[in-house]
DNA sequence: CTGTTAGCGCATTCAA
DNA sequence: TTGAATGCGCTAACAG
């Protein structure tokens, strides 16, 4: 185990007693002979040399890096499509750099500012929101850009979201055969893409059974975490008596679930409750939550792959990828027929 | 804005009527005539012009990147560290490369001959198991390593730990104090770091307060999930009937409340439940779980820092740290002393 | 098959 | 203050 100080293509070279563009080749397996690729690979392996990254990078104008950039870090399904799209670029050969995004739009176009310096080849994005004029600056974009969710109409630029219209649909349909039909919704912020989305949807659901559209049944926390979940779901309860909630997402499905059986509410005999992105979480709790699966995953990967196909060839046409909602039932939303 | 291709030095300078060096120069705020500076920004900004950040770091030999590998990107506690080290190295102008590790430990050198390669200036590593000869290889490392958890003896490296016996103790001493004694354990693998270290505390906890050490009173889950956790909080049911469980983490600690309430055990009445890591999901589960910080976040600022401080001084001392546990109450643990 | 050479884009020496 | 020239470490085009 050698290596104390960094060796480079010279000292190989001069130690191997041949040019250096031989042991470029080498390393590269391009065509030597038998004896100079021994000696190449004797003198290398003494000096424990490792080609530089970064020269190679600024030979190749490619970093093998792709940026991706979250909004919230905190929620879990921003964790399990990033560990998703981790497995996929790394498969392929590309470190992911994580490049923390806040919610001020600033950030963003500070973000793009900084991938035109170059430090990555591409960049997978998943906004809470879109300012209009954010569109242009991300079409304009020197680099690749993969947006996950959901884009201003017009913009030309890969594309991968859910179908939250969908969603909530399969949320209600599931609520009312389950004989619901006094359903609340616990929603996010609404100047966000997935809280517009989901609330959208919510409303279509509603209206598409002819259930009655109640401006009592309807809260929006403060943002898509678990403490401003409480707030809102101790809110909704204050102000109206249904018998199931549909929620944004799972933190909110559970902040609600704590809240409702602090009130003595039983889950599901009293109260229904359906989430939203089906998390980990969602089956964690107790009893387990009914989920709708937004694609998370699928929606990581596909994006991932969008990229590393942008990446290899820039001209292939744009395209925009809507994938399908899935419902998974669990205990929280199922009447119990009979029992003990 | 401006910019659908890329800018070099080369073309800014050629548009201002200058050299190369100038633009450099004004670029990184230098000293130039107030003339120059105009004439430079003006064509810089036309052309849309930003430093190219590969040809940089070649030339000045450091990246502004830091590598982090964590073990296991599922468990809640690593992505909270991984949050506050993204944090911290951001603000300090570096980015944050996402180094995924397998449990394979064959990744860990691969990982340490692609740091060699220079894509990043350091790593934090965290790793679930560190071979004996793992740590000599990271003691070579041409890059500065800082790790997060314990380190084969007589390895001088930068590092920062949790202090585990510390932590069981602190639990094992909670739950004396609420009249419990037949205290049982559910650990994650012991060929692990984290493994290894809370089952040795476990162990002196219970010698240290006299109460008996009954090898049915223990389980290992075969990793630290839920899943996993499913299935040896089952094993430790049917082979005992303890009035309370240490497990090794919250995960785990969710998993055999899940088991216990299907078994028709009452938390806390029956059964005491204590977590460790004290991440959100103990917080949210229903009842909340009495969890031990073992300082994750902490460490992983302090991981941070440490690796900051030697990126600016090499010849720095190496430090060991110890983070200190805390415990954090929960209904739980809790025995309700009277009540409706 | 192998060696020499020219940049990739930048920061920085050294002269002027 | 400013400009010309050098080299970071590597790959690739070109010669030999």
């Amino acid at each position: 185990m050698p290596q104390t100080k960094k060796s480079t293509l010279v000292l190989v070279a001069e130690r191997a007693g041949v040019s250096i563009a031989s042991v470029s080749r080498v390393m590269n397996g391009l065509p030597a002979s038998d004896q100079i690729i021994e000696r190449v690979r004797k003198a290398a392996d003494e000096l424990g040399y490792v080609p530089d990254a970064t020269a190679r990078s600024l030979k190749a104008g490619r970093t093998e890096q792709i940026a991706l950039a979250v909004a919230d870090v905190g929620n879990p399904v921003y964790v399990g499509m990033m560990h998703e799209i981790s497995r996929v670029v790394t498969k392929a050969g590309y470190r992911l750099v994580l490049s923390s995004t806040g919610s001020d739009p600033r950030d963003q176009i500070d973000l793009l500012t900084s991938l035109n310096r170059g430090f990555a080849d591409g960049l997978i994005l998943s906004p809470l929101r879109v300012p209009e004029e954010l569109g242009a600056q991300l079409e304009a974009s020197r680099l690749p850009i993969v947006i996950i969710g959901s884009l201003p109409p017009g913009v030309e630029l890969d594309n991968v979201r859910a179908d939250s219209v969908a969603g909530v649909a399969l949320a209600v349909d599931h609520l009312v055969e389950q004989g619901r039909s006094r359903i609340a919704f616990v929603n996010g912020p609404v100047d966000t893409v997935p809280g517009a989305a989901r609330l959208n949807g919510y409303v279509s659901a509603l209206t598409a059974r002819g259930l009655p559209l109640n401006q009592d049944a309807q809260v929006s926390a403060k943002d898509f975490t678990y403490k401003a979940g409480l707030k809102a779901a101790a809110r909704l309860l204050d102000q109206c008596t249904p018998d199931a909630v549909v929620c944004s997402n799972d933190l909110l499905a559970i902040a609600l679930m704590k809240v409702a059986t602090a009130r003595g509410l039983r889950v599901p005999d009293d109260l229904a409750i359906v989430g939203m992105d089906d998390t980990d979480i969602a089956d964690h709790a107790n009893p387990a939550i009914t989920s709708v699966d937004l694609g998370s995953v699928t929606r990581a990967k596909t994006a991932a792959k969008l990229l590393l196909r942008r990446l290899e060839d820039p001209q292939a046409p744009v395209e925009q990828i809507v994938i399908e909602p899935t419902l998974t039932v669990r205990a929280s939303s199922v009447t119990r027929t009979t029992e003990g």
